[in-house]
DNA sequence: CACAAATCTACATATACTGTAGCTTTAACA
DNA sequence: TGTTAAAGCTACAGTATATGTAGATTTGTG
């Protein structure tokens, strides 16, 4: 049993933000000491493990949620989790493509933009000259 | 001279988002008709793509704040915003790095994940064993 | 037992929008 | 010119994903 400063160090994650993953229900409501205080057990470590690892893979907290309910439900199909992956994957290319021209646009903007005047600055130009852009025009996933 | 819905169109933003920019100060007031609609001008499509441009290369909203206070400045030096699109580029690779690593284990999840049961998927698995874990623990960047 | 550090609740703030309700204006067509 | 559907208006609420703060209480340690 250890207190939720305690697992919020082991797991990377803020104290407040293991509340408010209790409080929308992705984490359990945690056992309390008599003075009111969080106690937390191995697997509730195990589960923000889970829950922070999702995080940093790109997963939103609803895909966890899905996640986390097909593992509370073992000997199911994993087909189910195995399409929220690709959904995942296919996300994440995309994002990967898009950071890497965007990546290229700054590398050149930062080269032309060779300490003179703003004029002249090709760091705003090439925000503003649409026929420069290298980038699609589609939203930002959200 | 054109409609909000015209200037959306033209710059894949939507309507609601235009007024939002108008509203925290990133547009500015657009004149209107006798019967109180907004109409735009070619430089408020010049704005716009600006400020949809440096969404999409990942600036936040500050960012571009500051960045079009220089462009409205002209004649001073571009020393700032150069640094801005340095601190930008910073990012965006640190981005890219953090999506390939986890390009790469939801790949592996996935080929790992052939149709079995939930209790032996992968896909679960790599998600909730810490040993397994590609990816180093710091926070997705806000 | 004292006391600092950690925790508690409740609420506010942040970022960047998106959606809805209910009413008004515009523009195109007959 | 009259009608009417589409587009626009304001105002407000909601979304996602947290983070920050205030002020009170609990815990663990010397």
């Amino acid at each position: 049993m250890f207190s939720i400063g305690a697992l919020a160090k082991r797991t990377g994650t803020k104290v407040q933000t293991i509340r408010y993953y209790e409080q929308i229900g992705l984490m359990p409501e945690a056992g309390r000491t008599a003075g009111g205080q969080r106690r937390y057990a191995a697997s509730d470590l195990d589960r923000l493990s889970f829950i922070r690892h999702a995080r940093q893979l790109g997963f939103g907290l609803e895909a966890i949620r899905e996640l986390l309910d097909l593992a509370d439900r073992p000997g199911q199909s994993c087909s189910d989790a195995d399409s929220i992956a690709r959904r995942q994957l296919k996300q994440v290319a995309e994002r990967i493509a898009r950071l890497q021209a965007l990546q290229t646009e700054l590398e050149r903007m930062i080269s032309e933009c060779a300490g003179g005047l703003v004029a002249d600055c090709r760091v705003l130009e090439v925000l503003r000259d649409h026929s420069e852009c290298l980038t699609n025009h589609e939203e930002i996933g959200g």
